[in-house]
DNA sequence: CAATACCTACCAACTGATAGGTAGATGCAG
DNA sequence: CTGCATCTACCTATCAGTTGGTAGGTATTG
């Protein structure tokens, strides 16, 4: 693993514990045994990281996603879930995105630019999977449980109650099956 | 208003706005105008503020929760929706909760216990509604609901895009009806 | 030789928090 | 009614620690 890969982990690790104003380049720093200094060499601002960390971010989900198989509806239901599930870690992580999405206000506007994007690209992948299978109001269903997922991991880990996420989840898929 | 009330008021928006780690005792006297000093006179810490804010919020969410007529059930959904609506600002705001709800791993414990009993108040009232009518899988639904709204909002936020957010409430109404 | 990947040393700005002072209101004993 | 004491709500000044970011040096590699 490159130095640069390792930033990126230990500023994700950090940004979906603390947040990302709460991240600094010193604790990177020493996370990965260099220098703040040398983080900037990698990544000059602050700006920079979150664009990077964001976009790698959705590009390892992406991986999963296209992993799925959407051949049974409700199996590649579960497998989207449980990589949200996977995120969770109660104490420790949320989703990087939930956390960005809530600080979106004061992010700076790359940052946001993929935010978004890691949104859309889901909502994308269950709006055709929904699509395909004949589903209702596949967009909006599609939205629902992007929201839902990223809301009830919210709502789980500021409860540290791992089963709030669970009946969220099995509610939001109930909802498609209707 | 009284100094504490303002100085309440003023922090709420900064949080709503730009989250807790973000909002200085600096900022907040500049808004209110006094010095930074005498924030801490009505506030003795950080945390101590952060709770504060919470419990107000919860309370005065509270009471718009208490006004709205539980009769009919679809009239009394819009109205539970209208309110996180409202809370939606775009570029400006989003629910006080789910920003403290997505940072909570690096809040303090005190702040987190307001945030949970907001969200617990919230699926509360819900679920008594949902049950009072009759509707199956009424605390799941609930938490879904809170969870889907929350997290609508985040998305919502991120895009600049009120549309998703009021697709998502749709959505959520929808699955009651099912 | 020059690019890469680090380093030391530093900076101004900002952070939460404290110590100690003060003007004005309130309370209460003589 | 007077006079002293206390309380409230601020103030100035300061602290140590942290922040993102920069300038400039150095060792290793192709």
């Amino acid at each position: 693993m490159t130095m640069k890969e390792k930033i990126l982990e230990a500023a994700e690790k950090r940004v979906r514990g603390v947040g990302f104003a709460e991240m600094s380049f010193r604790d990177l720093a020493r996370d990965v045994g260099i220098k703040s200094a040398s983080v900037h060499y990698h990544f000059p601002t602050k700006p920079d990281l979150g664009e990077a960390l964001v976009t790698r971010y959705a590009e390892q989900f992406k991986e999963e996603l296209d992993r799925i198989d959407q051949i049974e509806l409700r199996a590649a239901l579960d497998a989207f879930v449980g990589l949200y599930s996977k995120a969770l870690v109660l104490g420790e992580s949320i989703c990087l995105c939930a956390v960005m999405g809530a600080e979106a206000i004061g992010l700076p506007e790359n940052v946001n630019a993929r935010t978004k994007a890691f949104f859309e690209m889901n909502k994308a992948w269950l709006e055709t999977l929904l699509t395909e299978h004949g589903v209702e109001h596949a967009a909006e269903t599609a939205n629902l449980i992007v929201a839902a997922l990223e809301g009830g991991m919210i709502v789980a880990s500021t409860s540290k109650n791992r089963a709030i996420f669970e009946q969220v989840a099995e509610a939001a898929i109930r909802c498609v099956a209707n």
